[in-house]
DNA sequence: CTAGGGTTAG
């Protein structure tokens, strides 16, 4: 840069021909605002002083601000600037670039103006062009208009398929994503390592183990370079789908982690229950001298929740606040759980007090969990009238102020609430799970008799629950035996 | 100088 710097200041003193000038300023702009050695704010200066750019520098500054983070809102402002001068035109580079932008900061409003200038340019046969568009819509949660962008696609290649996938796979609708990876093999297009991202990440979001099993031997067998991105997709899809061991073979076996690979692995053994293991992790982290993120965090506080290890919790909380990681409303949920579940409810209560932000209705849920656990009748009321308030349509605030009542013998109270859902028209939605088997998703929602084996599956069930009181567990049902009493 | 990727609590 400083070189760089020393070539530019003798630019302006040498009397160069405006267009030698307007060249060496043009790559000067492209270096600065690209390179990650480069600097934004240098090359938004040098810009500037060029007399006439053309739109070889405009495409730099847009991209470059587009590839710096909190940056991509000037990226838009640059190609507006642009379009309001009328000159130079974009081409399939700017389009692609602004189009790049909108979809970092869902700028919908923008992008569809893009996309009005995309018709009109002509340049919407460019490839490059129409996988932007189709990213852009998915990012900005429209997958209705990604999908009808991807449609529209004559020639679909590698990049175009992984865009939906991953756009599917992002928004959560995981069985159109591995449907969508099933017809794209139907159309001869080899995916690559990008696109198996996705397709792993469905899984995760599915609990697809079977395929997810199949998807990792395919890479193997392909030979498919298993890099970071990948590896850590494996590792969150094996333990989402319950295979912590193979979750931990696959993250041992990397040679490289970052933050979020240490954060997959710590947060899929949280969820395991695996509360030491996820903390000797964390150590094994810092030791490493990994910068912890947000979601790390989240993953030991929710471990530290799940083990009922109350005081390394709070260790954790205030070496959080120490770090600069800012609280989010997330973790302010898991530290109320936690102090909830070990029943320091008074605790948890000024903990929200304190927020700076007003607590969410997660968090209020979880404090009423917790009020109704320790017979906490009054300050529970106080909870759900402000539950109420922020979500009155909600059922489940309705069935727990009501077992709140219930956990404290207030039967009256309780059947005025019942009575109050159904005058409201609020129906408690059902329980519900589902579970891959071979590639076919089962359902079930509480107490239904669909499944074909309804009859074989409770009579395992039956014998699980047996086993289980063997070993001592007690299943706690006090709040079915009052709502049956009523 | 173009387009696609991993982690988020209850």
């Amino acid at each position: 840069m400083r070189v760089l710097r020393q070539i530019q200041a003798r630019l302006f003193t040498r009397p160069f021909p405006i267009s030698t000038l307007s060249f060496a300023l043009s790559k000067i702009v492209a270096f600065c605002a690209l390179s990650s050695l480069g600097d934004i704010d240098y090359a938004r200066r040098v810009f500037s002083r060029i007399p006439n750019p053309g739109i070889f520098s405009w495409n730099s500054m847009i991209r470059g601000c587009s590839l710096v983070e909190n940056h991509s809102r000037e990226s838009v402002y640059f190609f507006k600037r642009l379009v309001r001068r009328g000159y130079p035109c974009p081409n399939t580079f700017t389009l692609a670039f602004v189009l790049k932008a909108c979809s970092i900061i869902s700028a919908c409003e923008e992008g569809l103006q893009v996309h009005t200038r995309v018709f009109r340019s002509g340049f919407g046969s460019s490839p490059f062009v129409q996988t932007a568009l189709v990213n852009f819509y998915a990012k900005c949660e429209e997958i209705g208009l990604a999908r009808i962008a991807f449609d529209e696609i004559p020639e679909k290649n590698l990049v175009a398929w992984s865009t939906m996938i991953s756009g599917y796979a992002k928004v959560g609708l995981v069985n159109e994503a591995l449907g969508l990876f099933r017809e794209m093999q139907k159309a001869g297009v080899e995916p690559d390592e990008v696109t198996l991202v996705s397709v792993i990440s469905a899984c995760a979001g599915a609990g697809a183990l079977d395929i997810g099993r199949w998807v990792h031997a395919y890479m193997e067998k392909q030979m498919i370079d298993i890099d970071l991105e990948l590896s850590t997709a494996l590792v969150n899809m094996y333990a989402k789908c319950g295979c912590i061991e193979r979750a931990k073979k696959v993250f041992c076996e990397m040679p490289v982690k970052d933050a979020k690979a240490w954060s997959t692995m710590i947060v899929g053994l949280a969820i395991h229950g695996l509360s030491e293991s996820a903390l000797e992790t964390f150590s094994r982290m810092e030791e490493a001298k990994v910068k912890p993120n947000h979601v790390t965090l989240l993953g030991v506080l929710s471990a530290c929740a799940h083990g009922g290890l109350v005081s390394e919790g709070r260790k954790h909380w205030s070496s959080m606040l120490e770090s600069r990681i800012e609280p989010s409303m997330e973790h302010y949920s898991c530290m109320v759980d936690l102090l909830c579940r070990a029943h320091l409810v008074d605790e948890a209560c000024n903990l929200v007090e304190d927020m700076a932000i007003p607590p969410n209705p997660v968090i209020l849920r979880t404090l009423l969990v917790g009020c109704k656990k320790n017979k906490m009748l009054d300050r529970g009321e106080i909870i759900a009238e402000q539950l109420l308030e922020l979500e009155p349509l909600n059922a489940e605030n309705y069935v727990l102020l009501s077992s709140l009542y219930a956990s404290v013998s207030q039967w009256e109270k309780m059947s005025h609430i019942r009575k109050k859902m159904k005058d409201k028209g609020i129906k408690a939605v059902p329980g519900c799970s589902f579970i891959e088997v071979d590639g076919f998703v089962h359902e079930f929602a509480m107490g239904d008799q669909f499944h074909p084996e309804t009859e074989e599956l409770t009579e395992i069930l039956r014998e699980i629950s047996e086993q289980v009181r063997d070993f001592g567990h007690k299943p706690f049902i006090s709040d079915v035996l009052h709502k049956a009493a009523c």
